[in-house]
DNA sequence: ACATGTGAAGCTATTCACAGCC
DNA sequence: GGCTGTGAATAGCTTCACATGT
């Protein structure tokens, strides 16, 4: 299989477009253009022409794309046509607010296992699921064959179970804890911190103070 | 003053760089170089260094950088001296998550006001402040001379709420609502979507897979 | 006529490499 | 000798503009 290099920037707007296009499924339209696409993601229609371009030829010149085709396709690009099992390491307030959260199950992922590593937690129910011990951590992820993790633990131990949980084979993590993670070659890591998002903010406040 | 561009992904940095040079203050560290920065933010030296030089010349040759001045200098270009006065509007499981997390006082930003519609809520304890009814909205953000609002609300409602809020005189917003926000000119928007991360996770995957 | 797909141009960001200073 | 600051070179992304196909 050839090796389709797909900028970086074009794939963090896949799941842009997508939204963008179940919206448009949902307004019964069966097709779009780019410049449709272009308004809803807020961008514009050449950038909307060549992300797509990568993954194909997926318009039909003097109508636009079809939106049910079109789906299907930045789906499957996505990895997301079946479902993706998911698991998330501390279940805190934050971990239970995302494992409670309904809108990841309509985007294609299963949260399918919750560790702890509270005694007085384990054993106990979390929106459907048992909490484990954060000390069964790699079998209970190989028995459930997890492929994403959600780490949402107390920054200081994180790197820690990380370590771990990249041991056990996953290769794809998602971090909530204001932490960079190391992690060997092969695994994807998408940090979210609003800490630093805040401060993004507080520069364009500053900024604009200053003009 | 002028118009010192400083490009948009050295601005997303700068916090990166902020929080090294703060673990490096608690290890007691009176310098640091570039190139101890970048093995602690996971980049590389020449970046640290014109990332650094956009913000003026605040290092010594041959020496390397004061670590208690650079987080002064830094701290002052993202507008973190002070407390920045935040507000949460949707006290559901995310917004409790956010409030009670000691993360953001420690970096400068200080949950000032909380807002909820659900009557059952509103006059009841969030952790220290009182839920107040989004009826109130404009009042209670002018009151509390708010700057930033966290908007932690259901998709449907989010753009209607934006909507007072910038129009309350607002100018920075971060969304965690899965909606791409429309706001005037001049507000500043960051979009924390984890449902989009997880996405982009799945795409690594996918590659990875298939090669 | 209309909308895609795509080379080419233009722009922005990263990396290099070295002069300048301690 | 060591490390910063920075012009120059490189790489990467976005926008343009038009050929191509319906």
């Amino acid at each position: 299989m050839e090796r389709t290099q797909i900028p970086e920037t074009t794939i963090h707007r896949l799941p842009v477009y997508l939204r963008c296009l179940l919206q448009a499924q949902q307004d019964r339209m069966p097709v779009i253009s780019s410049v449709g696409i272009a308004e809803m993601a807020g961008t514009n229609a050449a950038q909307v022409r060549k992300d797509l371009s990568y993954l194909g030829e997926l318009g039909t010149r003097g109508i636009g794309y079809d939106v049910e085709a079109l789906i299907e396709h930045i789906s499957k690009s996505l990895g997301i046509t079946g479902l993706r099992r998911v698991a998330i390491v501390g279940y805190g307030r934050l971990g239970g607010a995302l494992k409670s959260y309904t809108g990841f199950s309509d985007r294609g992922f299963d949260i399918i296992a919750v560790f702890d590593a509270d005694p007085a937690k384990i054993g106990t129910d979390a929106d459907g699921v048992i909490i484990r011990s954060t000390d069964e951590l790699e079998t209970v992820l190989a028995e459930n064959r997890v492929e994403i993790v959600v780490m949402a633990t107390p920054a200081g131990v994180t790197q820690e179970l990380a370590d771990r949980v990249t041991g056990a084979g996953i290769k794809a993590i998602l971090n909530l804890a204001p932490v960079r993670l190391h992690v060997p070659d092969g695994v994807a890591v998408r940090q979210v911190c609003m800490s630093t998002d805040l401060q993004i903010l507080s520069f364009y406040l500053a900024q604009d103070g200053m003009k």
